[in-house]
DNA sequence: TAGATTGTTAATCGATTAACAATC
DNA sequence: TAGATTGTTAATCGATTAACAATC
């Protein structure tokens, strides 16, 4: 197989979920040492101030496209804006946020998603007395205005902070009105068309590990 | 090798992490069967709901030592039972939670946390402006009686929603408390003794593949 | 009974890890 | 140069999936 000039190697393969997770952690370590001046890192390094296998890191870095000088590493400036690129970082996207109770009131608050090419330009909610109300800088609008304000904004994701049971309901409108990409923080699995991505970021998942690590954990020290 | 009466076979080995990672969405569904009067449920109806194959289902439920009925399926309330037991949710930890930003206010209003067995029983922040507030009922303490909270309430599990400069400190002090589990929300990878559990939920990991996936989608329709 | 569903063992798949040659 | 580090190919490991017998 040949490759053509404008199309590399690693831009055909899909690289594997648990590597794209992994991403973000590296992205901001690499930020961090060039925010201390420095230019190159060695994978050896980065495995290390991760706790991670140097051969994992390697590999990791293999999928960015980006390659080393052997004894030297990795030129830090490429690396960030491969792995940037390489999770549609690189251009900020506009997202509208459904939900202004605890969790939606933070995210919008939120100063880190700067950093992940993601910026909140709209906020909606169903409830009479939250419309109108201003948040970090955002004024709340009203539910009906779903579809006319993702069209307008041309706004390709939506963060789905409403409550579990008016998940479903509001991810079909958003779903209508051609949004690509939600990020569902309600405790509900959703069924979406295909051009819908769904991702689910739920608390439960972190604590049930959590939980069940240190339960196997009591349970291995009472053995 | 034989088991012993009081052992059973799925108490030794451990289960696999995804599949822990299923069960808080299974306990969800099954406690809405139940909330609709139903008493037994097969796998391939759960993974129906859930959008997963019947055959990992099955896998899972076995992994709950919980016995089906050929036909029938499962007793929903004896795998709500055992989900809840293997992931330590069955009786409610107290946890401590450091840091009262946007995320830490909203995670301590966060009705949810019932049902997975959590109690957030102290906040504690080291801005001396926030502490004395009341939050969701709880009022702040200043972050100089972590020690003596932690110690004097018995707290095994602590959410850190500091900031990224103050995680790693609020770490060791937490260690050194005594601590078994920490949730760490704070973008940033802790050092911890081993005895100590770190679990790391970060917003950046669920974006990345979200993103990610959105940019693939849009590479493979301009095909 | 017939057939849907469970439960177990084996096959497959995909990610991690190991081994080692290439290289600055 | 010597040796640390990269990069590739192969081995291993663990989870998912398939196949099918058991069963109510």
């Amino acid at each position: 197989m040949k490759w053509g000039v404008q199309m590399e190697k690693h831009e055909i393969f899909s690289i594997p979920l648990p590597a794209i997770r992994r991403f973000p952690a590296y992205l901001r370590l690499l930020k961090e040492y060039q925010a201390n001046g420095e230019t190159w890192i060695s994978a050896t390094k980065l495995a290390d101030d991760l706790q991670l296998k140097p051969i994992q890191v390697r590999k990791d870095m293999a999928y960015t496209g980006v390659e080393g000088k052997p004894k030297v590493g990795f030129l830090i400036e490429e690396l960030i804006l491969a792995i940037r690129r390489h999770l549609g970082w690189d251009n900020t996207s506009d997202a509208v946020l459904l939900g202004v109770g605890n969790l939606g009131s933070a995210l919008v608050g939120y100063k880190g998603f700067e950093n992940y090419g993601l910026r909140i330009v709209a906020v909606l909610d169903a409830d009479p007395e939250k419309v109108g109300n201003r948040i970090a800088g955002v004024q709340v609008l009203p539910l009906e205005r779903l579809e006319e304000t993702i069209r307008r904004l041309k706004i390709n994701i939506a963060i789905l902070t409403v409550p579990a049971e008016a998940a479903q309901y509001t991810a079909n409108r958003l779903a209508n009105a051609g949004i690509r990409g939600i990020w569902n923080f309600a405790p509900k699995d959703l069924r979406v068309p295909d051009h819908v991505i769904v991702q689910r970021t739920d608390l439960a998942t972190g604590l049930a590990e959590l939980s069940s690590k240190i339960k196997l954990k009591i349970f291995d020290e009472n053995r």
